[in-house]
DNA sequence: CAATATAATAACCATATCGTTATGTAATTA
DNA sequence: TAATTACATAACGATATGGTTATTATATTG
């Protein structure tokens, strides 16, 4: 762990629509047309910004079908040094999210 | 702590320089003119670089005499969510300015 | 196969970042 | 007071960042 990847890794984190991202993850795995709707930027803007948190390895992507669900990884936040403890919750955006019918349901997003 | 703030203290972390001070502060205060021969910029960089972590709120400043002295504010990285446990170690690079008499003592550095 | 839905990439633009050199400010010293 | 030391600020330039629209790629569906 040098300083430069640690420096990229924590730029990858600091971003407010990044750290959303992250706040949200951490309550449940999400695809891009899932997390579009909650930031009012575009879907290439919301697409850029999951590769470059994947491109720092904190994010892990899964195709589902059409969808690409990412994750955290929740190792590489632990070997930067960083806690998602203080985060601002993000759970009634999500609850509303799922209120206009626009979380994902496919195998992947599903308690299968 | 919202999402702005956050991001905003974050990028004053996500720089290898500003990492470097980190993690030499976390081993001793030190002042500019001791950073600036360890980093291969000048001293407007070193200053500037300073300013920007005590903007965030990640470093103090103490004015002993002509130097102006910076510690850690371990609060606000504790407020933030970071941990300095991953950080490569500094201890050689303070011994090498040690060495070299580039070390300033005041009544702020020693321990008195 | 054609149409549709999801996501990524390309090209571009405005602003931020990080370095430089030159200059200004504050404190100490001769 | 004049010179020196330490640090900050100003002005500038190259590159990075974060958004846009247009297009392409991949998978599903009719």
């Amino acid at each position: 762990m040098n300083f430069e990847s640690l420096a990229d890794a924590l730029k990858a984190l600091a971003d407010p629509t990044r750290l959303k991202v992250i706040a949200l993850l951490n309550i449940r795995d999400c695809c891009v047309c899932e997390l579009v709707p909650l930031f009012g930027i575009s879907q290439p803007a919301v697409s850029k910004h999951m590769s470059r948190l994947k491109s720092a390895g904190i994010v892990k992507e899964t195709r589902k079908g059409m969808w690409v669900f990412y994750s955290l990884n929740r190792d590489r936040l632990n070997e930067i040094g960083v806690s998602l403890n203080n985060l601002p919750d993000m759970t009634n955006e999500l609850n509303e999210l799922q209120e206009k019918g626009l979380l994902v349901q496919c195998d992947g997003a599903m308690n299968s």
